[in-house]
DNA sequence: CTGTTAGCGCTTTCAA
DNA sequence: TTGAAAGCGCTAACAG
């Protein structure tokens, strides 16, 4: 039995297989030249002592790699962004690697000091959904041969690999599909202009209105809401105009149930009936749209295939080790799904 | 400006400051014994090197800890563990800690697989939430004195720190409550009974059907669905039944889900009125709860706190160094939330 | 096929 | 207040 709180070393089942530590490495690593009865006997060693080799210790040696991967995102809890890192953990299992995952709140600083201590544990490349448009800390970590790969968004200014949402494209047939079912009043619902996905979101959706000739009107447009709340609030505001959009355009997921959500309530406190409410169109879909009481639409994609390119693109490049590859920048395309049932 | 692929070392910083790589070192480490000047040349070394200690090698140094927490969870994209995994990492980065997150999909071989890569890592402890009644994997981290708490879920033979929900006394109001309400065909929609949660939750609603004199019907029973998509397959023989429930308990947020979609699409299609459908009652809350087309309740609980309190028994074993603590077995409070509005 | 040597980046110990 | 030496666990490179 192994003593509480000792962990095996090399030496360790060195000794009880009665080899050297070489031997024992080598037959961690596959066994070459290590006689079939010999790397019994260390295979045997290793798990009576419940040996696990450190990976740490091993790391430290030059040309090896931590098998460690950097995961910053801006809300673990955001079912978009779960499965996004659960699309990175497959991708990187794949590979025998693990996530480092760190929950950055859109935080730049916070994201910047977390950057700084996957560089610390030496992790072998970064994914990151950039809560900003800094880029120090980022760049450092490329200079440094831990590259980088950005994710959902980009940032200005930064050579890096990159998958994001065709979001433009996607605002601008959600647009227009609800112009083509005969609205001209829409509301816009969205997140902050100054973040990656909000400003081209954004510009689809006043693209689809420009090209139709509608005027695009203030005060439909509120594009500040990070939260379910925030965004139930700026619904409200809109529900409430004496002259109300037919039709409301949310920008994510955050902004959709926040919509649903006053929507609803307003719905049973019986002031109106269901047609007096507008149509929403949503870009991302999300559980359980489908119980939406007022027609619902969704601009859809695959946030685990995000994870997953986002990954890949990283692996890639660490499988073409320090070689310059040029920077990859990938558009997932999206698809509308017209009143989700 | 540092060449590109190179990673600054103790060293190097040393030499850009005239100084030897231990002043470094203290200097890092707070600065006990440096003299303030120093420290400034020091830092300003480090800056312009954008040198990170490497945490890897430090790690390996006896009595040094990595600083890395292993969770390994069930399932990331269900927003109940999504979310306990943020209140995990939260709680883990007060004390400068990362978490290694690792998906099981309720795969014991794959957890085992996780903890002992996980152990090689070097974490310091392991949060786990436990795929099955597997242990050997967990007492032997246990014995390299590297703690586990579990989580949600515990596991028979293993003396291992845990919270978990109250789930009997849970499961067992919300069905009083259905009772109370005037049901006496309840359905059950649930997960297996082989996992801890399924048994208990399932045990909580018989007990409360026994003390009011309710038969238990084997035909209203449905503990086998993991996945939104068997639990609307279930929840459609439960609807279709000739003597159809007049109200359903939902276990899990995977259930209920799953429940108000074939509800829902059945409203749809025009084949029977809302009243004819039955109340539900969920185990979990769950976004959009509220726009059921049934009256549903919830037997609400929250999965960030569960997260952070893992985390905290975890820390408080890690704080006590070798020493011997006794047990903690946990149990967190669920709360009633009747017809959610 | 196996073992010895040396050294990865860091910090504890000891000496100055 | 600073530095030199030694060694943590591991594995390339070189013997044998």
């Amino acid at each position: 039995m192994t003593t509480r709180g000792r962990r095996p070393t090399v030496k360790e089942v060195a000794q009880r297989a009665g080899v050297s530590p070489m031997t024992v490495s080598r037959t961690l690593s596959g066994g070459v030249n290590v006689k079939p009865d010999v790397q019994q006997r260390v295979l045997a060693a290793v798990a009576e002592l419940g040996y696990h080799r450190n990976e740490n210790a091993r790391s430290i040696r030059p040309g090896q790699s931590s098998g460690l991967i950097g995961v910053a995102i801006t809300n673990i809890a955001n079912p978009y962004y779960s499965t996004f890192a659960l699309g990175v953990e497959e991708e990187a299992a794949l590979t025998g690697r693990r996530i480092l995952l760190g929950n950055t709140s859109e935080d730049s600083a916070r994201e910047a000091a977390l950057v700084g201590d996957f560089l610390g544990r030496r992790v072998d490349g970064l994914v990151v959904v950039p809560a900003g448009p800094a880029t120090e800390h980022l760049t450092q970590s490329q200079k440094q041969g831990v590259p980088v790969v950005l994710a959902s968004r980009r940032v200005e200014g930064l050579a890096a690999d990159s998958v994001v949402l065709s979001d433009e494209d996607g605002a601008y047939r959600g647009a227009i599909a609800l112009i083509d079912a005969g609205h001209t009043r829409i509301g816009y619902l969205g997140n902050t202009l100054a973040i990656f996905t909000g400003k081209r979101r954004h510009a689809g959706f006043v693209r689809a209105l420009k090209e139709r000739g509608i005027p695009v009107e203030p005060d439909l447009i509120a594009a500040e809401q990070q939260t379910v709340e925030q965004a139930r609030e700026a619904a409200r505001a809109l529900l409430n105009m004496s002259n109300a959009p037919t039709a409301i355009f949310c920008a994510n997921n955050r902004n959709s149930i926040g919509a649903l959500k006053e929507i609803n309530h307003q719905l049973k406190s019986g002031l109106k009936t269901v047609t007096e409410f507008p149509e929403v169109m949503s870009f991302d879909d999300f559980e359980l749209a489908e119980l939406s009481p007022v027609p619902i639409s969704v601009v859809d994609h695959d946030p685990r295939e995000l994870g997953r390119t986002a990954a890949r693109l990283l692996l890639k490049r660490l499988d073409a080790g320090g070689e310059s590859v040029a920077v990859q920048e990938v558009e997932l395309p999206v698809s509308l799904r017209m009143h989700v049932q």
